[in-house]
DNA sequence: TGCCAGCGGGG
DNA sequence: GTGTACGCTGGCA
């Protein structure tokens, strides 16, 4: 019987009992039972093995102690060392066996491998990957689906997933006093709206109200109890695979388990008689339902680096990416909808179950689960593990292979061992990459063609083998010698890769492989293949990527700083030499470098001469590198601005598909920020625009002094104004004075009905007046309604002068050019004539402006620009491609 | 420039 | 559950 892994726990009667959650192809649900597998570590004894037997043996809960030959992985051994292998009965004896035997033993490995993740790579089984059952069917009432007792399992090579069943919920709670933060333990649950993918019951969504109502899809109940009662009931008819929902992790799920308690409702929502259980994970928790999936949408997207928003509330998430909206209801108005008019009721009872809605279809027509799938299959990692993060994905991985090899992986460093780690890095430090000092200002008078390393610290990891099981620890000459010892930056030998290939070049190797040939099949797949197919090749990718910031992490189980220091080092070596190799032999300057990318200064003023010359470094770089170093030839800007390291703006041309793409490229320069205002933003983008595609600098300058007396004259309309900052605790707790409190105090005067409150976001202006700053915060409309004056100055000098001076400085104007009257600005050299007209015709003119390209979900079509009406010829819908990622979002506006 | 405090999403 | 925990932004020195 073949069945996909969907999640893994164990039970202990007089053995433990491993229990396999998984769907069978079609869509079943399934668990499968495994009673032939016992916890066990390794230790290291001390000198005295006799000894040291002999009092493990004295420890009860060790039932075998057997010994082994196993590598140890910090640092390069030619032979295994003696090792004892300790088997327990029960698993939860491990942490005390553990603390209990360490006087006895020198060292103790895989002592904090929880006993799944054993199971699993001791069997070669992945997360969402798929097994081999063979076994009998099992009579049991500890799990809700047909359970087998299993004789054999082994993994199987069917690839794609089986049916998943998912289900949305939101829940809505009736505050008692909406000025203060709600509370689980009164404040009941009056609302839950759920929707469903496939459909339950024909329905695709239903909505529990806890109070008679009558309405379309509703269920209506006298109280809470028996509403939550019928929420949970739902739950296990169903039975959904993923349970999702907006914030469901720091908020649904919390309140929804503390309202089952004061209840005194079972609190089972898994597959199995097991309560719900959370963790801590920084600030949310996580909650884990055994035998089910639970995914947050606003976890999801908060974590992937790809995807930038300002801010990650529904509402703008869902506009932004299903171009829909929440219905509006306002937090302080729910009271009085529960207690109101059946269409009021009614009102809340719809926005409940948009909520709903909306994050399921986030979840589905975003695909936000694919990544995960993969990753889930690539690493190992068990799909509610893989939300957690790259350290877990990365460490899984390198178990199955170390399992393979006879490696030992350490134990996750203590509370003292961290301390030891943070120590040690102060004091030998973890150098970074080389930035180097850019030439600062307006570059106008040739194209800047970038290089970039493809992929640079993988590379660098193969190339000279660079891993914590490679790095050479005895350095006498004589062993240097014999192992011929790759030499770092950093002083440190790594092993060559003809005597012993590292354990994370090897992993690398193998992810670039499997990249390489998923990005073949690409090429000859359909338009749903290519699209799954996609993703792979981004989790790979992404997998690679990780393996440099593990080896740094201090507390990755295999922390070496002299192995993260080898890369980095490595990487300023080779970056440092491309650029001495590119300025000898092509006499041109490299202007700014940043980690592995090559600003390159040219006179070139023709967009295909330049890139013929850029392609042309990069081979020539490329056949004077080692290994498996290349650099490639990316984008050119045809004008830059670079105001230090980092922060740099240019108009910026790629070639894609024989054309020319182009468009404003900001990197480290902010223009929109929660802080300024609208006018702020849009004088940023003006003037960098005039300066990089007029090069005219005079009119910028004109620009500017023509935004200063408009607000001077009072003509900039007040929107443009607004500053909004958020009440974040009890407006009488506020110590200092800040404008945003101050008004919100005078608003709350003004109308004590209505007061604005914790979580409000109060937009202001300021106004003139001779009191401090903070008083002078006033409400855009009540300005209107009274006629009041905003303070130009304010806006002059502490909003829109600020950023702009930066700009404006890089570029040789002074300060006081930009208030002068007239007075023709210096130009260092630069006439105005001269640059406002580059040699260059562009053929689409329109910049795409951070938006990179958009590519149909349905054909795989893509456009540098959105067609007009918005969808693809073939009718598919358009995701936006950013960075050569589907899906992935640029920062919002 | 660097450090510390506080917030995020939800209702 | 063989667990123990974030990362950015803004305000201020």
């Amino acid at each position: 019987m073949l069945v996909q892994i969907l999640d893994i726990d164990y039970i202990f009667t007089n053995k433990p009992i491993l229990r396999i959650f998984g769907k069978t192809e079609d869509g079943k649900n399934i668990c499968v039972f495994y009673d032939r597998f016992f916890p066990y570590f390794y230790v290291k004894p001390k000198q005295n093995i006799k000894e040291t037997e002999e009092n493990l043996q004295k420890v009860t809960e060790i039932k075998e102690i057997e010994p082994v030959e196993k590598f140890l992985p910090l640092g390069f051994h030619r032979k295994p060392d003696k090792l004892l292998r300790l088997t327990l009965l029960n698993p939860s004896d491990v942490p005390a066996v553990r603390e209990m035997i360490a006087k006895y033993v020198d060292d103790i490995y895989e002592a904090d491998i929880m006993f799944k993740y054993r199971f699993m790579i001791d069997h070669e089984l992945y997360g969402m990957k798929w097994i081999d059952v063979e076994g009998t069917h099992e009579r049991t009432t500890t799990v809700k689906v047909p359970a087998l007792h299993a004789t054999s399992i082994k993994p199987a090579e069917r690839i794609g997933n089986a049916p998943f069943r998912y289900m949305a919920f939101d829940i809505e709670c009736l505050p008692s006093d909406p000025t203060m933060p709600i509370d689980n333990r009164k404040d009941q649950i009056i609302i839950i709206s759920i929707a469903f993918h496939p459909e339950f019951d024909n329905k695709k969504t239903i909505v529990l109200v806890a109070k008679p109502f009558k309405g379309d899809n509703v269920q209506s109940f006298v109280n809470e109890k028996d509403m939550l009662a019928e929420f949970l009931r739902l739950i296990d008819i169903y039975d959904p695979d993923v349970i999702t929902g907006y914030n469901i992790n720091s908020f649904d799920f919390p309140y929804l388990v503390e309202r089952l308690r004061q209840n005194k409702l079972p609190l089972n929502l898994g597959r199995c008689d097991k309560p719900i259980t959370s963790k801590k994970f920084g600030i949310s928790e996580e909650f884990y339902a055994t035998g089910r999936i639970i995914a947050d949408p606003y976890q999801i997207l908060k974590r992937d680096p790809w995807i930038r928003l300002s801010r990650y509330d529904l509402n703008t998430v869902s506009k932004l990416m299903l171009n829909e909206e929440k219905h509006h209801v306002e937090y302080g108005e729910m009271k009085n909808l529960w207690n109101g008019t059946k269409d009021e009721l009614k009102r809340f009872v719809d926005y409940a179950r948009k909520d709903a809605e909306l994050s399921l279809k986030l979840l589905l027509e975003k695909q936000l689960m694919a990544k995960f799938f993969e990753l889930s299959k690539i690493s190992g990692v068990l799909l509610q593990d893989v939300f957690g993060g790259q350290t877990k994905r990365v460490e899984t991985m390198f178990m199955h292979e170390f399992t393979k090899r006879d490696f030992v992986m350490p134990c996750a460093p203590s509370g003292a061992e961290l301390n030891k780690r943070n120590n040690e890095r102060e004091k030998k430090g973890l150098k970074g990459a080389t930035v180097l000092e850019p030439e600062k200002g307006l570059h106008t008078e040739g194209c800047i063609l970038v290089l970039d390393f493809k992929s640079l610290y993988p590379s660098l990891m193969r190339t000279y083998n660079i891993s914590p099981d490679t790095l050479i620890l005895d350095k006498s000459e004589k062993n240097i010698a014999e192992l011929k010892g790759i030499k770092s930056p950093v002083g440190s030998y790594f092993v060559d890769p003809s005597i012993a290939e590292g354990i994370i070049p090897y992993q690398v190797k193998k992810l670039i492989e499997k990249r390489t040939e998923t990005k073949k099949l690409m090429k000859k797949a359909d338009a749903e293949e290519k699209k799954a197919l996609n993703i792979t090749q981004l989790a790979l990718k992404d997998m690679a990527n990780s393996m440099y910031g593990y080896t740094g992490y201090v507390r990755a189980r295999l922390y070496m700083i002299d192995v993260a220091n080898s890369i980095t080092g490595f990487g300023r070596e080779n970056l440092m030499k491309t650029k001495k190799l590119i300025e000898e032999e092509f006499g041109v300057k490299v202007i700014y470098a940043d980690t592995d990318s090559a600003f390159v200064k040219t006179k070139i003023k023709d967009l295909d001469q330049a890139k013929e010359l850029g392609d042309k470094i990069a081979a020539y770089v490329s056949e004077r590198l080692p290994g498996f170093l290349e650099l490639a030839f990316e984008k050119l800007y045809r004008t830059f601005i670079i105001l230090t390291k980092k922060r740099y703006t240019g108009w910026k041309f790629e070639f894609v598909d024989n054309e020319w793409v182009d468009s404003i490229d900001m990197r480290g320069i902010e223009t929109v920020r929660r802080d300024w205002c609208a006018l702020v933003s849009e004088v940023m983008n003006e003037v960098i625009n005039i300066i990089l595609k007029e090069g005219d600098i005079q009119k910028a300058i004109d620009k500017v002094k023509d935004v200063l007396t408009k607000l001077r004259k009072g003509e900039i309309p007040l929107e443009k104004l607004t500053i909004i900052k958020g009440i974040t605790k009890n407006i009488d707790h506020y110590d200092g004075m800040l404008p945003h409190i101050e008004l919100a105090r005078k608003m709350a005067k003004r109308n004590p009905q209505e007061p604005p409150k914790i979580g409000d976001r109060i937009g202001f202006v300021i106004i003139k007046g001779s009191q401090m700053l903070s008083k002078r915060a006033e409400d855009p409309s009540y300005v209107k309604k009274h006629g009041l004056q905003i303070d130009p100055d304010y806006y002059i000098n502490n909003q829109v002068f600020p950023p702009l001076e930066r700009i404006f400085s890089a570029v040789g104007v002074e300060k006081g050019e930009l208030f002068g009257s007239g007075r023709q600005a210096s130009l260092l050299g630069l006439g105005t004539k001269a640059t406002r007209k580059h040699e260059i015709e562009i053929e689409h003119k329109k910049p795409l402006d951070n938006w990179e390209e958009f590519m149909c979900q349905k054909c795989n079509k893509t456009y540098r620009r959105m067609p007009l009406q918005g969808v693809c010829g073939c009718g598919g819908e358009l995701l936006i491609v950013c960075n050569g990622s589907v899906g992935k979002k640029v920062v919002m506006k």
